[in-house]
DNA sequence: GCAACTACGGTACTCGCCGTACCGTAAGTT
DNA sequence: AACTTACGGTACGGCGAGTACCGTAGTTGC
């Protein structure tokens, strides 16, 4: 075929994270391999070695390049804010990108190096949107300050994870969101002090 | 050679499973190989096969092996038991097996088939010592009867699992576990009515 | 404009391991 | 004893990761 002239550097990395991306998107993690990869972006697997050590590094890049950020929601009340981030968040995760996702979480086998490469969308780099949606309610006097804490303002999301990761659903029902807002997350951080 | 008779049905199940068993701790479910285990179960694949028809199959049975119940904690007031459980699961999820149980449960990819296998031993099934344990709490008066619910019960496990599969901590530190215990776990049961 | 260097493309390979097929033979069955 | 069933041995197909080698095109320096 001959695409007149010969591809390097960042030309050609940016053409086999494209075919990876693509790869991906169609057939998930499992089925992104090195020689479909470099196929699919018209070279061959040296050009991919030379650039990732190994098919998680690719991958993980690859899924990089799907991540984008939503709008912040803003109800004006605390209820409203945490319900609509856990619905982004269920959504996210019900995606084809979520689905990638667990896969290379399932994939990185709890390697710390790799996990460490997820966290910005997946891990507590997830806290700052609660911290921001709770620092608003606190101003508002809707909350104590003591709830502007990492491990307390992330429980939700925590929560929802775990419905992913331990049972498997392919996407959380709406019910779910709402008990785990109504019946552990508000009347967490609605406390007035510590516990007595 | 020759362990003086042919070996079928349970035996021999029983001499597969063992082997499994070994091979799962010596090498963790990476390491698992159909070809190790026929080996050294002195069979060939063939009766393995016969038997569980993939090699997630065999460890998930192999891993059932594992499995052992402990003596719930009762130190007579709701934050000892509490740290106590937490600290028995810490300690779980920090062995061997626990890292075994890690793997499976990324070799199982969110198939729910195979998590529900799981689930008796990581899951909620996990919910009944919590129950158990906030009741004893209901019982003095510590606790709101409101907290008698899988999903509040269950609140503190599900956030050191959080601890072990977003971060790939091969053990959480027991700072990690009061922090839960007291900031999250205590303040959400130990609220007087309903959110106000 | 020419040489030297670097990186791409092509290809072919090794290796590990899952899963299957075939077949002779020992164990249980009637 | 004849029959059936399951084990043991072995061999193989298939796939995919990762490596090696080499000719050649593109870039860089002189």
């Amino acid at each position: 075929m001959a695409g007149q002239t010969r591809r390097r550097g960042a030309a050609l990395e940016e053409a086999i994270l494209r075919a990876a991306v693509a790869e991906l998107t169609e057939s998930g993690y499992a089925g992104l391999t090195m020689d479909k990869v470099a196929a699919r972006a018209g070279t061959n697997k040296n050009a991919i070695y030379r650039r990732w050590p190994n098919r998680l590094a690719l991958g993980i890049a690859a899924y990089k390049q799907l991540g984008k950020a939503a709008p912040l929601p803003d109800t004006g009340e605390l209820r409203g804010d945490v319900l609509e981030l856990l619905r982004l968040v269920n959504r996210n995760w019900s995606s084809p990108a979520g689905a990638v996702l667990r896969e290379l979480l399932a994939a990185a086998g709890g390697a710390a190096e790799f996990l460490a490469q997820l966290q910005d969308q997946s891990g507590d780099a997830a806290a700052a949107p609660w911290l921001t949606v709770l620092g608003r309610a606190v101003a508002r006097g809707e909350v104590a300050p003591e709830a502007l804490h990492p491990r307390v303002a992330t429980v939700a999301v925590v929560l929802l994870r775990n419905e992913f990761v331990a049972r498997g659903v392919p996407t959380a029902p709406d019910d779910v969101l709402v008990e785990i807002v109504d019946e552990v997350y508000l009347p967490l951080v609605r406390r007035r002090g510590r516990a007595g």
